[in-house]
DNA sequence: GATGAATGAGGATTCATTCAT
DNA sequence: TATGAATGAATCCTCATTCAT
């Protein structure tokens, strides 16, 4: 990777970082430069515009989703596995880089402008779909009630584990992630098994 | 109600509507005022402080939360009866007046500020309070497994029931809030009933 | 003296503690009037524009120079009683309503404007007026040097006077505004007699 | 001296104008800029906030308090001489240069501040120090009366010229300002003299 | 005589962005 | 490629003042 490259992922994480730390509405081409330790006009040499920023900001959000999606199923794992991995890989994610999760608290914020809204209705749907198709499997495999709408029970675990982030996130990371997010999943796919 | 408070709270409306429009970003004192068709400074007299108009905001978004859930307590509802009846309320008053609910998306950018945040925390605690104890009155009468932690099917059904309502927002408010609400809100005391 | 005249007097000194205690840009209408208890609009009735309110303050400051002095005329003081006579009786009136001594230092601020500019220098005009008539009687007694120019002395004791009472006040009212400044006037007095 | 350190006094510059022309309160961003023939923000450049620039403005203004005092001491000057050589520096240097004599009138405005009211303050007792130590010099020289009280004296004098420059701005500059403060001073030391 | 509503001017400050170097 | 200067729009907020009641 040239420097250009890595300046710009840098700037990347700089701007999560701040968002992590005092919100959106701390994320300004001075304040991202300063943690840079580079002058302010320069962020513009790799964002022309700050939504090119944010943009990236939320592509870096996205990075692994479908990667992940794709090893359970090039791994072929049982679909009850799949979820449970799925979810694993992201919680750990999480646990060794908690600012990124401050992304997914931004979205009301993005969605108000064209470009950024669309990008992120598009993660979502992603996430959506991915989610749908693992619990169609495990209902396919008889590990879930066939009887279940499986978008339905999509926004269940999806939702659930995104408030489970968010909670994690306001009581300062206290407890574990992974543990209270597979915990919960491990709840819900008993309750809603054959 | 004289003119002043009726003002005070016509202007709440005005940023609450300005907030499910563009986002809590463009709630500004002049984009309020213009909504109310009065000059920015008159904003002002009723607000000392932006931060006293969202507080103010905030208060109006928590306003039925503790009336509602005596309710279920007055009227001696049974524990699902109850559950049912508090997301069936929301539903309602959230589909007659769907800009409100926008105000939960904007946590993220007001817990940022150390009066918004604590305000923010307090009802989010309270909501938690109120269903984790019809949980347990649920778990007591024997209508959902008492072997099932209460806080995590608080959290489970907190966010599965707000995952819905922002989907709804997202999509436009295309489907039924209230029927989704309640099925999701069903379906969940049927997977974890005794 | 009726009501009026009474709240007019009464918002004179508000306006006067709010100068002493936060200076004269702390002196708002608002602020007036919150002092007073009463509609910050009411304030307009006394004073129709905030400049009359500040023109009442400088004739409140100045309310004694004339009678002061011409008290030392009448009761036929000898000439350097006189001067101390002057000298004391504004040090026992400061050291009772230390406030006042604040308006001094507001000289400057006020002089920009036209009115209360002219209003200002016709009262240092006077106060230099009665200073130097008493030294030249002073003079002409042979309790001071006759050689010495009159203006000149008088600028050094007003001067000397009024130093001390600021530094009184920067002190926060730690020494005896009387004592130091009738010791300094007889120094002077010493050193320039005859 | 780069651009930004010229700009950066130019505004200065500026600022002391307008203290002397209109007063503290004509002060704001937008007139320096005006004066400048820059936009109003650009100001922000050199001076993060307001209070920088008073805070440059005060520093200007004690600019060759030590450098002075200290000529007098390397030159080895009499005693006399040296208080004289003070005077007349300062004296010259307001001359040339009348606008900066408005800063001291500015006193009253910017001890509200806190730290405008500390560096103001540290003026103050700089400049008392130094003008005690001459005096005590000249009491040991045998060219001032051991007798008298030195601080008194200094506050005496301190005033004093303090007080004809006031005079000399109020009446626009009419008189010369060197001559009446050597006069005076002169006075003062022949008065107080063994 | 007093109040509360409203206003317009102005003030400090932040920010994204542009441009010359 | 990076910097520093500059800008204009927008932000919150204060203030003196007016007017209808």
């Amino acid at each position: 990777m040239d420097y250009t490259a890595v300046r710009r992922e840098s700037i990347i994480y700089s701007a999560i970082d701040l968002i992590d730390e005092q919100g959106i509405q701390a994320v300004s081409t001075r304040e991202v430069a300063k943690r840079q330790g580079i002058s302010h006009t320069a962020v513009f040499q790799y964002f022309p515009k700050k939504k090119d920023l944010l943009y990236a900001v939320l592509e870096h959000y996205s990075l692994y989703d479908d990667d992940l999606f794709n090893t359970t199923k090039l791994r072929k794992m049982d679909p009850r596995e799949a979820i449970i991995y799925y979810f694993d890989s992201y919680s750990v994610y999480y646990e060794n880089y908690p600012a990124i999760t401050a992304v997914a608290q931004v979205f009301s914020v993005l969605k108000n402008d064209p470009d950024l809204g669309d990008k992120l209705r598009s993660i979502l749907k992603n996430r959506e779909e991915h989610m749908k198709q693992m619990i169609e499997d495990a209902q396919t495999a008889g590990v879930i009630n066939g009887d279940i709408d499986c978008e339905s029970l999509s926004d269940i675990v999806i939702s659930t584990v995104l408030g489970i982030c968010h909670k994690w996130r306001i009581y300062g990371y206290k407890f574990s992630l992974r543990e209270k997010t597979i915990q919960a999943v491990n709840m819900l796919l008993d309750a809603f098994r054959e």
